[in-house]
DNA sequence: GACACGAACCAATTGCAAACTGGTTCAGGA
DNA sequence: TCCTGAACCAGTTTGCAATTGGTTCGTGTC
């Protein structure tokens, strides 16, 4: 093509031209996809079949990534997958969840006291100033206000996956068929408990006091589960969507390469 | 239409037959779909604006959901959204994610203590077993298996949601973009350490102490961190797709109600 | 015989237009 | 005043054609 050079083979020369433009694409800010293959052999001479062993070279050096349908494309291939809420709001419970917040959210507090500006405890107080205001309001807002006061301590700790997981756990409990069982456990009495802990969460974190902060968030944690434990032994069934089914193992192994 | 009984208004005989017609599908296991507007107007002889009076009482009720486009539909709306995996990877980072699993893979490895069933325990020494024999094979094979191992005990711990926050820990690993730092980040010598401290894991769980294993798994994670953290101060930048933003803020306030 | 080319076909994806469905407005009638 | 019918808007699904990577086969060239 370009004159008396000669290659080993028509591959070869083809798995040349390919990183030359690779690199000129790569250069610029143009666009990720390369052109179909039948059009990139024929800008190549060089048939279908050459171009795509060259191709699969590119691919398995990482430089390139293929599906069918799509198109090639520059870099490294995208994330598969996004998390799906629903199935897992399905195969947990109640209990889980608070085991699970247990572990997490008693270190955001730490962490939270430790990176905290001034102008996020004044956010974090203004929260639980809100969560005591309407302790007696319709239970909707005063959830929706519980659940951004949790996540507000994920936001400062300053972890974006930490608070991812708060994000996760906050959205399963907004499921409807979760507040109806959320609403039995907020007896007015444990709500003044619960915004009474709420203060002294923020107030740890004001005190920059890192282990004081990840102590009274578990004492709050503790006294929530205790009221949901309380409720589900009472012979209420839990609603059908949010039935446990803990004897299900989610994968097996997932072998490796092979 | 059944009769000489007579209705406050049309609004009202509507609603009250949308009940009934709603503890009929209830009952069977029919579709959940409901027939269009138009057509349960016609059936029921009203108005398409007086069916769709009832209709909004039935969606405040909780009994039914419509969202425009698709149709009305029976039970609580599914949740929304799922979790972003691309995106979450690209706004963390290697520290960040280690300052994580510093967090959750610990209290993963008590609660696999407690709970682990001798087929648990026959797989993860499996496992371990396995990171060992490959411990000089390719890289991607022993990421892989890295991975497996770790997601295996947080199956083990079985807790579902912190189990889905593991499994989204290792799915970003897999980023080729992250592949490339962990490879420089193994020296023979570090995954030989790291071997050892995998075995030393799975003996705690094994021998059902709890406390052994939460601090086997974190000195484990803490030499992972140290190990990354050697590299990234060698001067070594960050791959393009997982530089940090920590400034930027996530959400707001997401203000509830009203 | 080894390799490359061309053609054809399969399978997954995209793009688009039509049909459908809930959301809304408006004029007319009991 | 309330209900009906019609029309229109906006978001969604569905079906179909075109596109694209994945694969196979026959032919030609060295």
């Amino acid at each position: 093509m370009t004159g008396g050079e000669t290659f080993a083979d028509s591959s070869d020369f083809a798995l040349r031209q390919m990183r030359v433009l690779l690199d000129q694409r790569s250069g610029s800010e143009s666009s990720r996809q390369l052109p179909p293959e039948r059009t990139l052999a024929a800008q190549l001479g060089v048939g279908r079949r050459t171009l795509r062993r060259a191709l699969e070279v590119l691919e398995a050096e990482g430089h390139i990534w293929r599906h069918q349908g799509k198109g090639t494309f520059l870099g490294p291939r995208p994330l598969r997958e996004e998390v799906n809420l629903a199935e897992l709001a399905r195969r947990t419970h109640p209990l889980e969840v608070m085991e699970a917040r247990l572990e997490i959210e008693p270190a955001l507090a730490r962490l939270a006291a430790l990176r905290a500006s001034n102008g996020d405890i004044e956010r974090l107080r203004h929260l639980a100033q809100k969560t005591e205001s309407i302790a007696d309001g319709d239970s909707d807002s005063r959830e929706l206000w519980d659940g951004a006061f949790h996540r507000a301590i994920a936001e400062v700790a300053g972890n974006s996956l930490l608070f991812a997981f708060v994000d996760v756990v906050d959205r399963i409990r907004q499921d409807p068929t979760w507040r109806r069982l959320r609403e039995r456990a907020r007896t007015p009495g444990s709500q003044h408990g619960f915004v009474h802990q709420h203060h002294q969460v923020v107030a740890a974190i004001a005190a920059r006091d890192a282990a004081a902060a990840e102590q009274a968030m578990r004492h709050h944690l503790e006294a929530v589960r205790t009221s949901v434990l309380r409720i589900m032994t009472q012979s209420s069934p839990l609603p059908t969507t949010a039935q446990a089914e803990p004897a299900e193992r989610l994968i097996s192994e997932r072998s490796p390469v092979a």
